[in-house]
DNA sequence: CACCATTATGACACCGGTGTCATTGCCAAA
DNA sequence: TTTGGCAATGACACCGGTGTCATAATGGTG
């Protein structure tokens, strides 16, 4: 047999037509139960498979979904966001469960990505991942809902459509880093992240961690606030930079645990002792927050399920069901650092 | 219009033919320079999206690579080994590079995943990549190659076919941990890991490290092995047993980053001091080494350069070129727990 | 025995491209 | 004027399935 058995090999074989054959592998009520056993013998025997190209085109949908996972630009090629890929991992699983495929690829948020995945035909929906700066995604959006992809978001808003975005309640996430601070008089509080609009999960996170400090009355002084991108390396910089200009604190709330673990670096070089002087909070909860020294007390957002709810969302929309936005609720998980 | 605009419709609206319209697209010098820019702007115009399904299924390739996650069984489900994470990122990457999208898939070792994906047209070409007892893969490597699917593999020996796999030199990895430790004066030896030949990586870096021991007239006391699969817990587990057993030693080398990170809570827990006590070394280098107390001393693998191997290789396989084995030169980084 | 419903199957158009071959128009060489 | 060659394009088969409609065989009923 030279190349690969198709259908209408097994039809020879079984002595029946392709059209039986179609029907007996897709296990049609139409077909008699013996034919159906002798196709799918011989077709096991020849090892055959349906050519999922054929069968997509004829069916006009691909069983697959398009991740696109979009890198801080300014981050190190090398090293990929820790939340992002526990995050990949969860998706895996969720399209695994439903029985889809995953097409994964990187992208960079200017690039011409829209629709592309989806337009082609390759996936029936697309996964969008990534920090950064959102007002970059606004048209694309736009685009995107003109064209009518289906698809959904981690983290960014799109305007007017709630279910199309899954994101942690970064609000209350910021609340519980307050709230954990006071609760341990640790009230001249650092902020270490993006607080303009930006980047709108860290903006979510600030204004919870404010507001919350702000019912108990204590003011965050603007001064004790530097700007940082999800990056080890940025929270290094920022927190030295506040060593630098010589402002004092005793609590540091991190907008990531990237951010955080990088403040501990630079804190620890200036001989600054966690928690007993700073203590710190970072947010994700990532894999390494437990191992750092110390461990690293942080806000969790649960990636298995979000990426169960972005991946039930998309599928949900595909299929033309309602979708109802989706909150998950952040964690606390207190540890050595505070 | 209704739906999406197919290259008919872009033949209707430039008044050429279908044809034509495809061979423009597609930078055919057949095709009038005037002609082609007509066609292109319209398809620009119509958001046109060349139907990958079709153009697939006619020129009988996909310009995809799939990507098989093999995990270790008895792994917490939750978790993904950081090291195949790192990996999962640059063979994104080195497929983005290369022109070829990404399918990525877990599977089980023991579920039926021989050529599902090469064989129903999905990716032109499979990697597989894990840990584990590959015993189990043998014969379904067999079943590949029969069926002249084209792939390659991480770690795992094909029998008589190196260039299928892409390698760590892993014995040279444990020759330089041995190295570092005889030149620390840490003879007194035990070794974390799997020291049979079911995880063939483990094995090799096991025997690197025996035999550069035995060169400087070392000898490696059986009872200081024990046997751990590559999680944190099974390493915390194992080095407990060996606390347990009052076994002594002054140096310890884990077949694995995340071993090595429960061995040394396990010590932690049992007050033994790293590294003035007991000097550790892992191997892979995974992000999170750096940033455990103390720093991991640890055989790094290059993720990056593995990942792209993988993917050229297979790119070479599927275009028919000659390949050569790839073995993979392993750095110590020293750091803080040796 | 005629009639109709039911079951099982075959024939065929179709999905949207790609590749081959035929066709047309035009110009230069014979 | 005829012939040959080239550039540009059109017509059409084809990739390997899926879905629809037509058809054949079977059995039960009046």
């Amino acid at each position: 047999m030279k190349g690969k058995a198709t259908s209408f090999d097994i039809a020879h074989y079984a002595g029946v037509s392709q059209s039986t054959v179609s029907r007996a592998l897709r296990n049609s009520h139409l077909v008699n139960e013996e034919t159906r056993k002798r196709v799918y013998d011989i077709a096991k025997k020849l090892n055959y498979k349906v050519d999922k190209n054929a069968s997509n085109l004829r069916t006009q949908q691909s069983s697959t979904l398009a991740l696109l996972l979009f890198e801080d630009p300014t981050s190190d090629e090398s090293q990929i966001n820790p939340f992002f890929l526990a995050m990949l991992g969860s998706i895996t699983r969720a399209c695994a469960q439903e029985g889809y495929d995953l097409l994964v690829s990187f992208q960079s948020a200017s690039a011409d990505w829209q629709a592309d995945y989806e337009d082609s035909h390759r996936a029936d929906g697309i996964i969008l991942l990534g920090y950064g700066d959102y007002i970059d995604f606004q048209p694309k959006f736009k685009t995107l809902l003109e064209q009518n992809t289906k698809f959904v978001c981690w983290g960014a808003t799109v305007d007017n459509r709630p279910d199309l975005t899954v994101c942690c309640d970064n609000y209350t996430g910021g609340k519980l880093a307050a709230t954990h601070f006071i609760a341990h008089n640790r009230t001249d509080c650092a902020f270490i992240g993006d607080a303009s609009d930006h980047s709108p999960e860290f903006f979510s996170r600030f204004q919870g961690f404010k507001d919350e400090l702000l019912t108990n009355k204590i003011k965050i002084n603007e001064r004790k606030m530097a700007n940082a991108i999800s990056t080890e390396e940025s929270g290094y910089h920022a927190t030295r930079s506040l060593i630098a200009n010589n402002i004092k604190f005793n609590a540091l709330f991190a907008a990531s645990d990237l951010i955080a673990i990088g403040a501990i670096r630079a804190l620890k070089e200036a001989n600054i002792d966690i928690p007993k002087d700073v203590a710190i909070i970072g947010f994700d909860n990532i894999a390494i927050a437990s191992y750092v020294n110390p461990p690293l007390t942080t806000v969790e957002q649960n990636t298995t399920i979000a990426g169960q709810m972005l991946v039930e969302n998309l599928l949900k929309l595909i299929r033309g069901e309602e979708v109802k936005s989706t909150l998950l609720p952040p964690i606390l998980i207190p540890r050595g650092s505070s």
